[in-house]
DNA sequence: AGTATCGGATACTGTTGAGTATCGCACCCG
DNA sequence: CGGGTGCGATACTCAACAGTATCCGATACT
């Protein structure tokens, strides 16, 4: 027994190898947390990998530089976050306003959970946009969720018998900008920012709202 | 006459010591300029003094340290800022429907023509989120533009005999975070978003514009 | 004019952090 | 079980840059 292959199930054991892909886990995790709380340039390789419990050496060898690492998370982070919003525009139902007031609660639920990520996410939409034309990947990502977001949308309406107040795609970029928008406020100052003003917003941009008046018949 | 004071109006003599202002306007212009392209930790001191015909010396002479130059900053191109807000919002007349669309329409040039000064705003943004309480001079001039911008709206509405379709404060946030959002949509790939659709969109959050659908009487 | 002061230039320091060269242990293969 | 290799640790190099000490000349005061 004693000399069987160590079982892999052991309380961490500080002699035992890591699997790769728990590294690559385990560093493209801490660069998210220490890049959002104190900016890529603020955080050294050096700090990120230890938040990791590692040592630099560990980031070079699986990603070969700094830039390589941030290019990474761009991957990384990018499609978490497209996964999340078309979660969130998921089983919604009933008229098209209730539908955009659901949704608006929850993506604002959504980036005050993810508070960091979200912060992490305008430094690299920075360097999208300073970097001329390189890092082509974060604006290919945008484009693809603006296309989901879109095709959603007219999905919805469809379903609900309603029709747009405007194209698909000013809708969707729309509901980006306003989503982004009001998480900046959000992260500023939190009580100045109700927490159901993003989807009043969206219903009243959607645009099937009977303007609130009571007795106006539908 | 050659005994007489030097004439201050003469072509720029590489012998005359500038006015302490035109040094202190130069470096905070440089500054703005060099920050935003290469945002604020990208840009050495030194690049920004010789961008603005100094050296270091300038710099620490006049803000003291890095950090004392982007508060400078901070004051100067927030105060901008809240003046061309203000700025845009004045003189407008007409249905709120009419304001709300030539206001977006302001506000969508003039921040594509400041593209630069944008940038930057979100680096300073930025910084004011992650240093958890300090810099509250970012803060409160947020703060006082909100104000300003909810006042400015309750006004239009009374002209105008309009009611606003919720509080003005809400409003308030809404107008800047969608065309801040916008602005961002705008730097990634300006031919996805309309000139227009910041005014379109600000119309109908508004609210006094009657659903578009033929035959309805106001 | 003669002198003091102020403000920017110049030259230097110390530190930080990206990148590299090399090492040595743990896994895998025969 | 014994050698080879992959991967992370360690210890270094080198450059960039914030900050400082000092100097020097133009303005301001008498």
């Amino acid at each position: 027994m004693s000399t069987s292959r160590p079982d892999p199930d052991r309380h961490p054991d500080r002699r035992r190898r890591p699997a790769r892909d728990d590294v690559r886990r385990a560093l493209l995790d801490a660069a998210a947390r220490l890049f959002a709380r104190q900016g890529i340039e603020g955080a050294s390789l050096d700090d990120v990998a230890a938040d990791a419990g590692f040592t630099k050496g560990a980031v070079y060898s699986n990603f070969g530089s700094k830039e390589g690492l941030v290019a990474a998370l761009v991957e990384d982070r990018t499609s978490a976050y497209l996964d999340l919003g078309l979660e969130a525009v998921d089983e919604l139902d009933g008229s098209m306003a209730v539908r955009a007031q659901v949704l608006g609660d929850r993506l604002t639920a959504a980036s005050d959970e993810q508070r960091d990520w979200h912060l992490l996410f305008f430094e690299l939409w920075q360097r999208a946009v300073r970097s001329d034309d390189a890092d082509g990947a974060f604006r290919d990502r945008r484009e693809s969720l603006r296309a989901a977001v879109a095709e959603a949308m007219e999905e919805h309406a469809a379903r609900a018998g309603a029709t747009l107040s405007m194209p698909a795609t000013d809708l969707a970029i729309v509901l980006m900008a306003l989503s982004n928008g009001l998480a900046m406020e959000r992260m500023v100052a939190p009580e100045d920012v109700p927490e159901e003003l993003l989807g009043k917003v969206l219903a009243l941009v959607v645009g099937d709202t009977p303007a609130p008046r009571p007795g106006d018949a539908q």
